[in-house]
DNA sequence: GTGAAAGCGCTAACAG
DNA sequence: CTGTTAGCGCTTTCAC
């Protein structure tokens, strides 16, 4: 019934290709290519006549071919652990903005944290991209299958999590510095007994948080102990929760409560200060709280959260402008972009 | 210098294709594809070592050859205002999840809420998508561009924000019903005076809340005067904030608050909200507010935000559902998801 | 200025 | 079971 009525819609008939321009004018399809790519020896009359034959008769270009013959894709490819994270989905916001100016497309690809599904996804990126832009997944030590790409002539970004042992550029924030920033504000309003949520170590930017974290203690001469440090197996809520719970137990044991937290990522510290709270303990008051990320969130907490900002839309641009840097073989090493602390009321304990 | 360096990688060596085993193996090409794609007439051995070969000589098809030789592009393409929204990403998110369990790929583009962009973009799509998935810009009415796809069997799917006269599947959230839920959420605490903050009612999205919105108030018997209804250009915190000033310049001239005000959108309302929380007006107290989309961030608000829930992952998974239904010959016309009103503190003005 | 023709890498008849 | 071959739609020498 309704089948039939759709009929002519179902009937799709072949697209029109040059040669049916080039038959319905009497001239070649070389023509009819030359005049569409504006070539300069076509006349001026006959471009316009080809060229409004052509939108008559709804033509357009099928790219795949031209994929085909030009050997360029016109296509980047685009690998994160999750779309609808702000920080990425930020950062494809400016990926997008300049493969668009570039006339470049974006195709996108969520490898979920696991290796194996973005080992998966890279190699059959292979034939279809210039390019790959990522951020890798954070269960596994070992990306070499990126390898693959750059030996085969697809250039690499790395943007926010790199890998070792990568051919490829590397868009970064510096870390180390963003976790200084953080803590060199906690030590300034006097606090010693910080502690740090950090996340898995082998993945760059925690291991780097971390470090920050420890010299800039150390600068101050303070000696961190073993229960200073929780390490997430990733930086979610609910790790936070688990975070919190840890500390708190001690507490019921006798430990003292840590004067601040320093956390590696914004959802941990909210999960941590949501359950501190449930606890009646104070933020700032009782402990102060510092995040990671700038997610957008944090402004918007009953208790603002302190966070170092990572310029997520700025990070996918530059990844962006050095991927067509590489593509146009000035190949950019690295570029590091200088963290900001945001001081909310989280971690302003002397302030009422 | 570093050039030098690097210039092993610049001089990409040709990938390997088919020909290359092929003769390596001393096999003709088509004994290579068939080996390749498991057809069913190469004996297992033979199949064996090719793909050992193809291993060992890093093949990867060239899947842009694939493409134009069988005329399918395994790539759907997706147009959204902006990816950077929690709603857009999430939908995406769930696109990407069905898209990847068909083994399709997908190509992402921003509008801008821009129908020149965006129109510019559908007419690029035309020759290397199999179907397009979109959410159209908010500035214009007429849509029709997407009418090229459809006419030349590229299926079209709009989700949540659709268009008039576009030959193409849909998937919405039954706005109007969900305008409803919250309208009678209000009037069930027997609030009267209730505003609405629309966006512009030429979106569906919009009109139909607005639609559902003065249906509600007429069958409980109110009538809605003119400064109940506050259309924005669009349903963003500044729009919110504009509607507050408006509201509290009324009533500073003798107008009563309105009891409660429903938002076409979350950020509206937070704009709102903050801009009445400024000038002193408790929430939900003075006045009660509900919004719509369910942003994650409502919940985390000092006084958390009522709202409509519009399940955009699963509009994003359905919308892909549809699509692979369509491609498959099978078109679905619509679907349409039940919302749900998620109270929170916002609008509980009989609560302490 | 314009046309003929050779592929880009792969698939799928059509022959053996 | 395996090989030969003809394109998919387009760009681009090389001729005229």
């Amino acid at each position: 019934m309704r089948k039939l009525s759709h009929h002519s819609f179902q009937m799709t008939r072949k697209r029109t290709s040059i040669y049916d321009i080039a038959q319905r004018l009497d001239v070649s399809v070389s023509t009819v290519s030359r005049a569409l790519s504006d070539h300069p020896s076509i006349s001026a009359a006959l471009k316009e006549r080809i060229r409004e034959v052509a939108r008559e008769m709804h033509y357009t270009p099928n790219s795949v071919a031209v994929n085909l013959k030009t050997g360029r894709r016109n296509t980047i490819g685009v690998v994160v652990p999750g779309i609808n994270r702000s920080f990425f989905s930020s950062a494809i916001e400016g990926i997008e903005d300049k493969a668009y100016k570039q006339g470049y497309d974006v195709l996108i690809y969520q490898s979920k944290d696991s290796a194996e599904r973005e080992e998966r996804i890279v190699h059959s990126l292979a034939g279809k991209v210039d390019g790959v832009i990522a951020s890798v997944a954070a269960d596994a030590t070992d990306h070499s299958y990126y390898n693959h790409l750059s030996a085969s002539g697809v250039p690499v970004v790395l943007f926010d999590r790199t890998a070792k042992g990568v051919d490829a550029g590397t868009v970064i924030v510096d870390d180390c510095q963003g976790a200084a920033l953080a803590v060199e504000h906690l030590l300034r309003q006097g606090m010693k007994r910080i502690y740090h949520f950090a996340g898995p170590r082998h993945v760059n930017v925690w291991g780097n948080r971390l470090e920050g974290y420890l010299s800039t203690m150390r600068e101050a001469g303070l000696s961190v102990s073993d229960e200073y440090i929780f390490e997430g197996i990733n930086t979610s809520e609910q790790e936070g929760r688990r975070f919190a719970e840890t500390v708190l137990t001690a507490h019921a044991s006798g430990q003292p409560l840590p004067e601040a937290v320093f956390f590696a990522g914004d959802f941990a510290a909210l999960g941590a200060m949501l359950e501190f709270q449930k606890a009646g303990i104070r933020i700032p008051e009782d402990i102060a709280v510092v995040g990671f990320a700038n997610e957008p969130f944090c402004q918007l907490l009953p208790t603002p959260l302190s966070s170092v900002d990572q310029f997520s839309y700025k990070m996918g641009y530059m990844a962006g402008k050095m991927m067509f840097d590489r593509l146009r073989g000035e190949p950019q090493v690295g570029i590091v972009i200088a963290p900001e602390l945001i001081i909310r009321k989280s971690s302003l304990k002397n302030t009422k």
